[in-house]
DNA sequence: CTGAATCCTTTTGGATACTG
DNA sequence: CAGTATCCAAAAGGATTCAG
């Protein structure tokens, strides 16, 4: 016999709806996300003003909106000590660190391919 | 001596401009070029009209643009017959196919983490 | 058959001011 | 300090019609 193995598509469904592969692509799109991800990758854990003051031009309303959902998506922890003032640090969760490996294979070949 | 090890980065510049990564999920992104990947990919080569017809919901606007720019990106290949009526195949170049076992693993990703 | 052109709707992102 | 609320701008997506 030849080779007939079967080759896994990139989408399951004809509608593309639930398909793992853009939900993926959901969670960590959009314009800050990848950033926003990277600095606290770097830091292990970082609070909120950290990030605002290393993601260059992002502003409240994104910042706040984007790690909601981050969290939501269970890629971020979010953990707020009540001091006065008031003290957040965002760090990791352990999925997210299993998707950076991934995110890192795909920014090499980013980097040799486009 | 301990472990030492940098980590890599997810981007490598502080604005995310021209991060590698971000450029691919840039090319990959938007609402429906996962699925035509996807589509090409199961079928080698396939024309225009039945890229249309597997892709449910798809429009000819956003079917027409969305190859435009995967061409584009290097990851589609165009090919035209002066036939009567005129017939245009699709296939995925070598580039987009060396992107493919990437996307896989991001798709077993997300169907294991969300 | 394979699109392009136009116009419209929806979604996403942003500026500014304000709050516990 | 760490956000919200409101309002606005820009971009992405879509319906429809038309063309080579």
């Amino acid at each position: 016999m030849g080779n007939n193995k079967k080759k896994e598509p990139l989408c399951d469904n004809i509608a593309g709806e639930g398909c793992g592969l853009k939900k993926v692509i959901n969670i960590v799109g959009g314009k800050w996300k990848i950033m926003i991800l990277c600095v606290i990758d770097n830091n292990e854990v970082v609070r909120y003003g950290e990030l605002r003051r290393a993601i260059h031009g992002i502003t409240n309303t994104m910042l706040a909106n984007s790690l909601k959902e981050l969290e939501t998506d269970g890629l971020v922890e979010r953990k707020q000590y009540d001091e006065m003032p008031v003290r957040v640090e965002y760090n990791l969760t352990k999925k997210a660190k299993s998707l950076i490996p991934i995110l890192l294979e795909l920014k090499k070949w980013g980097e040799d391919n486009i």
